[in-house]
DNA sequence: CCGCTGGATTGAAACGTTTCAATTCCAGGA
DNA sequence: TCCTGGAATTGAAACGTTTCAATCCAGCGG
């Protein structure tokens, strides 16, 4: 393989001006550039990494962890979420390192282990628990990251996330507009961060448009189609007392749109039904599902942004994203 | 950050000798070793990838390219499948590098990039066409990959695959078993290798059990929920000429099952439905699905070891993996 | 014709490991 | 007591970059 030397040799040039051409620092003459470019194309040469990061003092990769095991991910969110991290990762010439744990203990150890061989610059925080033992952690020890997502006590930390609360307004702002005056709200535990938002938005439209809140119009559930589907199952029993119902993520809304039909109630038409996310089977439902869709490009590129200002040393403001009503057949 | 120079002067050692601890080759004395162990521990110390990267000259990194833009996968079991991979790594201390490419021709030069830099020590190939560019490059480049699928014209490379073919064939013969005679088979463009190999099955297997093969009960469609969905309704303005439907992937279908319900026509009642991969959701469906499982724990392994093998110069036998018919209530 | 200036180029020293070859150490045999 | 040989340890040379400081050189003013 080809290395700097290799290329110096052959064009006639010392290893460090290749290396200015390279990294486009300190002078060299609009020529010499042109020939050394010349010989690496020639050889197909490109820097070793290892090297470099050696140098350089650091990796130009991006730490993401993915939990797997009980707590693995399944919302195809998340796949979405995984492409976008990387065409962001792609505009800014990083990596995307993907490490795996199972058990949660273990979490703290691989961070320790990628951040201190420095295989990877920092962290991208996914699927944060309020309280999210990884936070303390990585302050303490200095590693840059950034999360997705918000904590109960956000210390001084960046993060990024999508505005469930006034999407969630917005909803309810919609529905209240085409009439509906009970409306229901499906939620996962509000130990999810995200969910305790959401939530926060459901009872602010309420209050906004001067309708009450009442427990009756609310379910707990995991956030699974099967979980939604099994909630409108009982909800079914008591007579379905709303008109319109409001699902913290889409597959929940697509369970409970399952057992709607399954009652002889076309969602869309006998209850209206809005989700979160627009994951792509949202838009291949029956009806295509009205929902609040996470700006995926933007939200990966937000992150990448504040990652590579986390990495820096520079403190970024949160970035909050406003989710967007796409409004369908189902509400 | 702690070097291994500082651990070395710590120990009392030199720094070869806490290399030796650290990889251990070469011989310790077991009380040096657990004094070296011990200042390892008290600093925190990890060794530098980057420096270890340049001298060993493997990264001990398994690239994963990841199509995006048009070719995007959106099917949830490539994030199954990502959770198996990076499980399977960790198993082998490897890390798992995701690149993103938008343009296919973009591809081979990310290839070489990650390759050339070291990056990454060889690929896992996933999303395979009958006929791969990537193929036929990484082999004259003699870079070492492993691919999960196979293509039309076999050379001689590593792969790893499901049996599609085995699969649908005993869901064939499960549903002749059950007294069926007139099976439909729901496909993605055979361009797909993977839908080519089931689709062999579907046809052998109705030619092992007697029945002829009809081109009425075939239909090729897009492998998407939707796609699934569509296919049925049209199917169903010509009076639904069969009473099983076999599905080349389990959101073709969940479309198809959703077209059903719509009909009146309850799955796993009125009409017997089978899928394959057993996507988390495919559990969850109602009924439940019954579906050829692709074996994910055993696929993530079989890659990863394939991979090893590649990159260490050794040639692999390909590995077909047999999916489980998981049955459900669906039929 | 000389000394200066400033841009272009280069040499060499890191960066933090691994590993070969050399050295030290120590127990046991003569 | 001195050797010997194997086990334990060490020094130093890579690995392929980047970058500082030093050198080179062409052109210019005096």
């Amino acid at each position: 393989m080809a290395t700097i030397r290799d290329v110096a040799r052959r064009a006639g040039v010392s290893p460090a001006t290749v290396s200015y051409v390279l990294n486009n620092s300190g002078p060299v003459r609009p020529e010499t550039r042109e020939r050394v470019l010349q010989v690496i194309a020639e050889l197909g040469y490109h820097p070793h990494a290892g090297a470099r990061q050696l140098k350089r003092r650091r990796s130009d990769t991006v730490g993401l962890i993915l939990p797997t095991g009980e707590r693995r991910l399944s919302d195809p969110f998340f796949l979405e979420l995984i492409h976008a991290l990387g065409d962001a990762c792609a505009d800014h010439q990083l990596d995307l390192l993907i490490a795996t744990c199972r058990d949660p203990a273990a979490d703290l150890r691989l961070i320790d282990r990628l951040y201190k061989g420095r295989r990877v610059d920092g962290f991208l925080l996914i699927d944060l628990q309020r309280q999210d033992p990884r936070i303390p952690h990585l302050l303490e020890a200095g590693i840059p990251f950034v999360a997705f997502g918000r904590i109960e006590e956000n210390g001084e930390f960046p993060w990024v996330d999508v505005d469930g609360e006034a999407g969630i307004r917005e909803a309810v702002a919609y529905l209240v507009g085409k009439g509906h005056r009970r409306i229901a709200y499906l939620s996962p535990p509000l130990s999810f961060t995200f969910a305790h938002h959401r939530f926060e938005g459901y009872r602010k439209g309420l209050a906004e448009a001067g309708l009450p809140f009442e427990e009756a119009l609310i379910r707990i559930a995991r956030p699974t189609m099967e979980a939604g589907y099994q909630a409108i199952r009982t909800w079914l029993t008591e007579g379905l007392p709303f008109t319109a119902l409001i699902a913290a993520t889409d597959l929940m809304a697509l369970g409970a749109m399952r057992a709607l039909h399954e009652a002889g109630r076309i969602p869309g038409q006998d209850v209206a039904v809005i989700g979160f996310d627009d994951i792509p089977m949202a838009a291949q439902a029956h009806p295509p599902l009205t929902t609040l869709r996470q700006p995926m490009d933007q939200i990966g590129q937000a992150l990448i942004r504040t990652w590579l200002a986390a990495v820096n040393g520079e403190i970024s403001p949160p970035t909050l994203i406003r989710p967007i009503l796409i409004r369908r057949a189902s509400a």
